[in-house]
DNA sequence: ATTGACTGCGAACGATCATTCGCATATTTG
DNA sequence: CAAATATGCGAATGATCGTTCGCAGTCAAT
């Protein structure tokens, strides 16, 4: 189907690309990356779909509308799949850390963010390909550093904001940010884990609980108890 | 070598054993039992180090020592080993449900329940077969039910516990039990799935994020600034 | 047009894995 | 003791899967 097309296409254009049958010099390397994307599309819709080692190389190809041989031409093996997701996919969580600087005080943006990285893997509906990536950096060694590459990513943003709104007298002294960090992103993967909107806990009544413990985990110097309380 | 301990024993006993050649007539039954148990064992060992779907049968009967013939007669499928380790683990950790009774606040009871959980997995070194059997019971029907289950479980436990303490007047009335336990447990996950101890966070440390998580979402009536604080 | 590199194909290969089967031994029953 | 049954074994089986390979068509440059 594919090759009717690109046949088909060459028709009209028989005096000036027939002779020169290109025109266009980096249309190779264009095509190949739109081939890559292709792959980790079907790809991710498969693991999606039936886990890492679930979905075979056979059903990607299927997917991708793609032989084994062309597929191969592109990555080496399966694990390089899995690792080029794995890593798109932790690029694109650290893409909402930037908002965390967002809203009029400290609260609203942790808030910003953490809602709108909630948000988003609600809607493009991967949650469980964070499960499956967990379960696979507990033996992959590449996945395992992709993870903690961005974790480390994380940390280092959120004890810079930390650290900062505590300067600037924002919150309370913390003693302990390590813990606190680790803590709440533990508890961060949790709730991106369970897939809440499934069991009907909707962002919008999501929210009030997350600040509550932003509140108490931060505690903002001021109006500290007509925030985060929960409606 | 348990069968060379089997001849041994008859020695002494020609007259009753040699002629009648067993005594115990539930022998069978229980030596059945203790070969699952051995076998459940091996399994765990297996999935915890290589995943439900990385550990092969053959892992396992290595493990057990024990051939896959024989072990085919007390499992008819590897599904049916995952299944009941999933089952096993999950009634395991209910068995912390009924702690939330203790202590003489209603904080103190919800925090010994969730220390006393997390201290378990921590030290039983089982904290990777939680993200396996989530991600299984993204696809397996049977371990979804079971995972289904024990959370219903929870949430039931969890509700009746609030309703009881909000009744007596020990916290302020909460509009949205549901929400409150999900995002609860969706955090409690998130504490269990990420190996907090391998992150240098022991329980000592945890203990006070979680009081103030706890304190945030049930808001005691009393001593409501006081607690809940992190030092 | 001819050459050489690139891309695509899909049958085939070798490895792995869950599962089975025929046989031997051990236990229980009659 | 003998028949019946349960248990153990481990080589064999059939299926699946990741990967390879030889061939054919396409593209780019001379």
């Amino acid at each position: 189907m594919a090759a009717m097309e690109l046949t088909l296409e060459s028709d009209d254009s028989l005096a000036d690309e027939a002779l020169k049958p290109s025109a266009a010099p980096g249309k190779r390397a264009e095509n190949r990356e739109a081939q890559v994307q292709r792959i980790l599309e079907a790809a991710t819709k498969c693991f999606v779909r039936s886990g890492f080692r679930g979905a075979s190389m056979h059903d990607i190809c299927r997917e991708a509308d793609m032989s084994p041989g062309a597929l191969y031409r592109y990555f080496p093996s399966k694990e390089a799949v899995i690792e080029a997701i794995s890593e798109n996919h932790r690029r694109e969580d650290m893409a909402f850390l930037s908002r965390m600087g967002e809203g009029p005080t400290i609260i609203d943006g942790f808030m910003a963010a953490v809602m709108a990285h909630v948000t988003h893997v609600h809607a493009s509906g991967m949650g469980p390909l964070f499960t499956e990536i967990k379960a696979e950096s507990l033996r992959n060694e590449t996945v395992r550093q992709c993870c903690m590459k961005s974790e480390g990513q994380f940390i280092d943003a959120f004890r810079a904001f930390a650290s900062a709104a505590k300067q600037a007298g924002l919150i309370d002294p913390i003693s302990d940010i390590n813990t606190l960090v680790s803590v709440m992103m533990a508890m961060g993967e949790g709730i991106i884990f369970s897939d809440l909107p499934e069991q009907g806990v909707t962002a919008d009544k999501l929210e009030p609980f997350l600040r509550a413990l932003a509140v108490a985990f931060l505690r903002p110097a001021e109006i500290k108890s007509s925030q985060g309380k929960v409606k």
